[in-house]
DNA sequence: CATCGTTGTATTTAATCATATATAACAATA
DNA sequence: TATTGTTATATATGATTAAATACAACGATG
């Protein structure tokens, strides 16, 4: 397995990251399912941690990055924005662009640690 | 202020990560004071804290980044190693690269962020 | 050989975070 | 209007993490 470097935006205000890795991967999971507590089942994470994370997101940025609706014959469900894509979409090419800029140099670090954990 | 880019490297064993901004600091903190628990001091954490972080730095490696003494007149110490310096000085050429490859697509994420806190 | 401040470790206490559980509001549909 | 599964929220319990405290070992020096 070889090392991974991970990249986070910090929000300019407030304590907590605009977005990262997970909530990345949590935006995919609600476009696939089509809403926030089966995007938190598929992984393996409270619904409440979902929509914290949902939430956290939506605060962090001038629109909503997923939009929620309650009620309905299918109870609900949550869909990402267009500006929610747009974001999403803009994370991944800077995590792309991160990576391949540091490629080379994470394969040296690679070198420099250990083979077993001690 | 701006948005920051936070990258750090996790180790392909184990849990924890090899190395990030909070141990690249660390790391300064003690070539500038010569103690774990002087750089703890400066940088607000438990001496616990501070030494776990190097525990954890020493095991992820191959060698250690700090080597340490205790005992001699002045009770002791620790100093960063060359090893220490070389991953502390990759790392940060790391940082640096990384940032300026996304520098553009951070000012303009900037402009989706929420202008204050809400 | 007594002193010094640090390292390294253990133990206890406090604080933080995560999970589990419960429930009201919701709105399209039969 | 009864049913449905979700959103949104609150509360309580458990787990994890962090801090505070204590102390033995260390070794150069006076």
């Amino acid at each position: 397995m070889k090392p991974t470097a991970y990249i986070r935006i910090r929000s300019p205000h407030g304590e907590d990251f605009a977005i990262g890795p997970g909530k990345a991967i949590l935006l995919e999971a609600i476009q696939s399912t089509g809403s926030i507590s089966a995007a938190g089942r598929e992984l393996n994470m409270s619904y409440r941690r979902a929509w914290l994370l949902v939430d956290s997101m939506n605060r962090c940025f001038r629109k909503p990055l997923v939009d929620t609706a309650a009620g309905g014959r299918s109870g609900g469900g949550a869909h990402v924005t267009d500006f929610g894509l747009d974001v999403l979409q803009r994370f991944r090419a800077m995590e792309a662009k991160a990576r391949a800029a540091i490629d080379a140099d994470v394969a040296q670090l690679f070198h420099l640690l250990a083979a077993k954990r001690r």
